[in-house]
DNA sequence: GCCAACGTTGGC
DNA sequence: GCCAACGTTGGC
């Protein structure tokens, strides 16, 4: 079982929308590092959810992966913003995963927080500039975040 | 709203 | 294959 960490701006998709949803086809990640990580995750993996352009941006809550090889909708999705017409039917350009709500955090880790606790070589969502929107948390870093909002 | 970081595109 | 131009992300 592995961690990561998935961004989200809340305005867009928040961990109070999961929670009311349950599960959520986690679609719109055109970026291929973040596909890579996508594809290489498996059913069972916990992912923290990071809220990104918010006050604070941080990690609010914990999800897990509930299905893999999803066929993303939206790049068939004229209407969407993450159309991609050089994406076939027969031959999908993007897969993503469903991932279902475990819980949401009493408070958000801060990127403030993250910062003082981690490095960046450790936590990837530290490093300056990181626009990376999934990524992998060190299992001893997970273990830590854990222990942390045990701890809240 | 600004802007640094940085990924992507496209001309060559 | 290089790299300038461009677009987007995301903290502040």
């Amino acid at each position: 079982m592995a961690y990561w960490l998935m961004k989200s701006e809340p305005d867009a998709y928040s961990i109070e929308d999961l929670r009311r949803d349950r599960t959520e086809v986690w679609d719109g990640v055109r970026n291929y590092q973040a596909r890579n990580f996508i594809a290489s995750m498996a059913i069972g993996d916990k992912a923290f959810f990071y809220h990104s352009n918010t006050k604070p941006p941080g990690i609010v809550g914990l999800m897990e992966v509930v299905e893999i090889n999803v066929v993303d909708p939206t790049q068939f999705d004229r209407e969407s913003k993450y159309y991609d017409p050089k994406s076939l039917r027969e031959k999908p350009r993007w897969h993503t995963v469903t991932v279902g709500y475990l819980e949401t955090f009493k408070s958000v880790i801060s990127l403030d927080e993250l910062r003082k606790t981690f490095s960046p070589e450790e936590l990837w969502v530290v490093r300056q500039g990181n626009r990376l929107s999934v990524m992998p948390v060190d299992d001893m870093v997970a273990e830590k975040l854990l222990h942390k909002i045990q701890a809240a």
